[in-house]
DNA sequence: TCATAAATGTTACATTTGTAACCAACAATG
DNA sequence: CATTGTTGGTTACAAATGTAACATTTATGA
């Protein structure tokens, strides 16, 4: 009867865990760009991407950050009208603009930044280095992973 | 300058990852009981842990499954019009309802249990059954820190 | 080159979610 | 016991999100 191998607890549940983790562990950080800059999650995601992968376009974006074009399309309106971010013209292609952070957004990112890697800190100091590497390769390749059509 | 060994990629930033992960992990999942039993997440969610753990209140969910009671209030009255769960009172404090799965539903849950296994397996087999493991007991560990207060 | 298709974004509308107010049942305190 | 507070759950309203239709620009190809 291999039906009893068969998930019967979700405590070990991929899809479930990871959901989890990734609620316990942004949601601290979510007081920091909210009260302080008045920034939703999604806007928050932008503009770290544009802060550290450098000006993209908001394809770009999506495409690395795995989130939907109509949610970065609001993100990056938002950001705009506070003045976080502007938009270039791209002449080759005009299509799509280019989006950069402004010196108000590179201030506000350098200091979430630092934020974030205090974080981090404290999360590997908790789980320990090792840990918290293999944790950060696996999911990479998690991700990375072909889609898994089930 | 230790300036430099400031988290500029966020490619490793695990807040990210691990919403990624979750992201493409639940994506593929989501069609199952979405199209065959016309469930959202937290429905699903509400479920697969009444299925696992067994006859639960929505306190006792909300609890273990880190989700909000209005999300679960929600879920549960949607389950009910379904006819995937029904609630029984509770004599001995009539504020909250046992939550069951009916026959129906029990029937949606083990289908729907076949189908996460097999995602598992194949998840395992992708990873590797060690960092598979890791990979699980590593994220235990994390949604049982203490809230890091950064 | 003209028509058609595809890519990039935006917008409108419906659905889902979060926040706060609320109700009912119970607990604790005078 | 009243009275006050707490707990479990629901609901109303506002905010955020997803889906689908749309506009604009570029690519394709007969």
């Amino acid at each position: 009867m291999t039906q009893e191998r068969a998930k019967t607890s979700l405590s070990d549940f991929l899809p479930f865990l990871l959901f989890q983790a990734a609620e316990v562990s942004s949601r601290n950080f979510q007081q920091h760009y909210q009260s302080r800059y008045g920034m939703l999650r999604t806007e928050w995601r932008v503009m770290f991407h544009l802060g550290s992968v450098g000006d993209q376009t908001a394809k770009q974006i999506c495409d690395r950050a795995s989130l939907h074009k109509t949610k970065v399309s609001r993100a990056v309106k938002a950001l705009e009208r506070k003045r976080f971010l502007k938009r270039i013209t791209i002449e080759a292609d005009r299509r799509s603009e280019l989006l950069c952070l402004t010196k108000h957004g590179k201030t506000a990112f350098s200091e979430l930044t630092i934020v974030a890697s205090n974080f981090d800190q404290q999360l590997e100091q908790s789980l320990g280095a090792n840990d918290h590497k293999t944790l950060i390769t696996t999911l990479q390749k998690l991700i990375a992973l072909p889609q898994h059509n089930t």
